[in-house]
DNA sequence: ATGGTAGCACGGCTA
């Protein structure tokens, strides 16, 4: 099963770059990020009309997640849990079934969490958009926990908005104060992974050079000015199953592109 | 320090 993770940048924009994208990578199922709809307004036959399933988790405006598959699309929530308050879209999990196992799918769209204000010694300050960044990171990490109890495998993809080291950056020293990069984020991001997770990416590309978003000002794609930011991240059970894995850069050269690409995954399932 | 680009939706926020 082919499973691939895209942050769209809007899906009314972005519906004829999605369409060509899933005829030539026919993914089995996409998580997708920042639909920027509506679950009314959403044009589901851009979708549908490929044979995909869908589920939408939107909001107006901003946001919004979504999951799309062949194979039917069972058990679906919508939000992250640990805190009633948060009204933002980001956060969709939903089960598979392949030939021999079931997968648990998390799609996720995790806070950019800038701007960051810095005290006075240039540390930065957990207030705002970044403390929500950080209390929303928390809460993924319980809930992964709450998941692997269930010993079958799982997968959370999606635009995680951590650079997970400097080799991720084509500049790292240009992120050295941003909410993508900063200390507690990559720290909140290791203690993730740390509960056993494998980044699918990673374990089959180490070394610099490949990312997953470029900036759409001041020629960042032609520069190759990109960081890695979108991460397929299998429990022990799915990194067993793990056979190929891949970033789809040549989709940010196409007309009309999201500032993010495709990332995707083969598991034996 | 600022501005560079894009999406949603039509003003200003988000990234």
């Amino acid at each position: 099963m082919k499973i691939a993770s895209f942050n769209i940048n809007g899906i009314k924009a972005r519906a004829p770059a999605l369409r060509r994208w899933l005829e030539e990578a026919a993914p089995d199922l996409v998580v997708l990020q920042e639909i920027k709809s509506t679950d009314d307004a959403f044009p589901r036959e851009v979708i549908e009309d490929l044979g995909y399933n869908l589920e939408t988790h939107g909001q107006k405006g901003f946001n919004g997640v979504a999951i799309a598959s062949k194979h039917p699309i069972e058990d679906v929530t919508r939000g992250l849990p640990g805190d009633p308050e948060d009204a933002q879209a980001r956060w969709i999990e939903a089960t598979v079934t392949g030939a021999q196992h079931t997968l648990r799918v998390c799609g996720l769209y995790l806070p950019n969490g800038n701007p960051v204000s810095l005290g006075r010694d240039r540390q930065p300050v957990a207030e705002g958009k970044y403390a929500y960044k950080l209390d929303w990171m928390a809460r993924m990490r319980a809930r992964a926990r709450e998941l692997l109890r269930s010993e079958t495998p799982l997968v959370l993809m999606g635009d995680f908005n951590i650079i997970p080291e400097a080799q991720d950056a084509a500049r790292p020293e240009a992120w050295a104060e941003d909410a993508l990069y900063l200390l507690p984020s990559r720290a909140a991001f290791r203690e993730m992974m740390h509960l056993g997770f494998t980044d699918a990416f990673r374990a089959r590309y180490p070394g610099p050079g490949h990312y997953t978003f470029w900036d759409y000002q001041a020629g960042a794609f032609e520069r190759n000015d990109g960081i890695r930011i979108d991460h397929l991240l299998l429990d022990p059970h799915a990194a067993d199953l793990l056979e190929d894995c891949g970033i789809d850069a040549d989709t940010r050269a196409g007309e009309k592109p999201s500032d993010h690409v495709p990332i995707w995954a083969r598991l034996s399932l």
